[in-house]
DNA sequence: CGACTCTCCTGGGTGC
DNA sequence: TGCACCCAGGAGAGTC
């Protein structure tokens, strides 16, 4: 599942190939893909040359020339994108294909559970139209950790919600949410209001830590679905504390992890470390 | 505005 | 072997 240090791991890769490289031709073939687009996905790409790749959180895009606005995209929870030489043959799971002037390899976009999408939108500022909600990621430098800290105090619910809002903080998903809380020893369902700004502080530390080395490590996957531009998997899995090991012993104290629902999805957590809150609130 | 639920999707796994 | 389920969620839309 893409979480920031996915994607950014998709953008490095995704820069050098595209930088600089004009579209030839864009081609839907799944109109799920690009059901938040505006127009004609392949009229607007047709032409236009790519001159970086950026992102905020889990969104990545691509500026483009002659005129303020790029193309977005949001790979959900199985969405890739890949550059392929032009002759290989399209993926079971192929949504849409750029191919290049240059002839060189394609950009594919390919989304096994359609939860991902791209589209072309304009720019407000440094970030598109869009996107203007989101607030920036733990990365950049404009992330500002005393807002943050406020935010979350104001806010009257769970703490891996408030995580998992990326309005308050952009690129944490379900996996990062559940390494951070492990990493500060804070229960889910820790009601924010009563979060002290040191242990807020702890929170945020644990994301930026635990989203470094998955970084560093490629990523996280489970499976196939989950891939850099080259199609190979990253490795952080085998580092992961406590997402998706139920009975497991916690590498911290050795207690077996426990797994509940929340949300309609999984939380794992140390019942050690991480000892429920008799006010919890989700 | 904030809190919360519902909904979209596919394929691998599981139990009978 | 077949089939009915369950599960993985990100985030926009909608309700209150």
């Amino acid at each position: 599942m893409p979480e920031l240090p996915e994607v950014e791991v998709v953008r490095r890769g995704l820069v050098r190939w595209v930088a600089g490289r004009t579209i030839a031709e864009a081609e839907v073939l799944h109109p799920r893909a690009v059901r938040r687009n505006e127009g004609l996905l392949a009229d607007q790409l047709k032409g236009r040359a790519i001159r970086s790749a950026e992102r905020r959180g889990k969104y990545l895009w691509l500026p483009l020339s002659d005129g303020d606005d790029a193309l977005l995209a949001h790979l959900g929870m199985s969405g890739q994108l890949l550059v392929v030489p032009p002759e290989s043959p399209a993926e079971k799971h192929l949504r849409v294909r750029l191919a290049f002037t240059d002839g060189g390899p394609d950009v594919r976009f390919v989304d096994q559970r359609t939860f991902g999408h791209v589209l072309v939108t304009p720019m407000a500022g440094n970030v598109p139209k869009v996107i203007a909600h989101i607030a920036p990621d733990p990365f950049e430098p404009v992330f500002d950790a005393a807002i943050f800290a406020d935010r979350i105090r104001k806010r009257r619910t769970g703490i891996k919600r408030a995580l998992l809002d990326q309005s308050l903080i952009s690129g944490v998903g379900n996996i990062y949410a559940d390494e951070a809380l492990w990493r500060a020893r804070l229960h889910w369902a820790r009601p924010t209001e009563t979060l002290s700004r040191p242990k807020i502080a702890d929170v945020l530390a644990g994301a930026r830590e635990v989203m470094t080395e998955a970084l560093g490590q490629g990523g996280t996957s489970f499976d196939s679905l989950y891939v850099n531009v080259n199609g190979e998997s990253g490795y952080f899995d085998r580092s992961l504390a406590v997402y998706g090991r139920r009975d497991e012993p916690c590498p911290r104290c050795g207690t077996p992890i426990r797994r509940e629902a929340f949300m309609n999805r999984s939380s794992y957590s140390c019942p050690k470390c991480q000892p429920r809150p008799r006010n919890a609130r989700w």
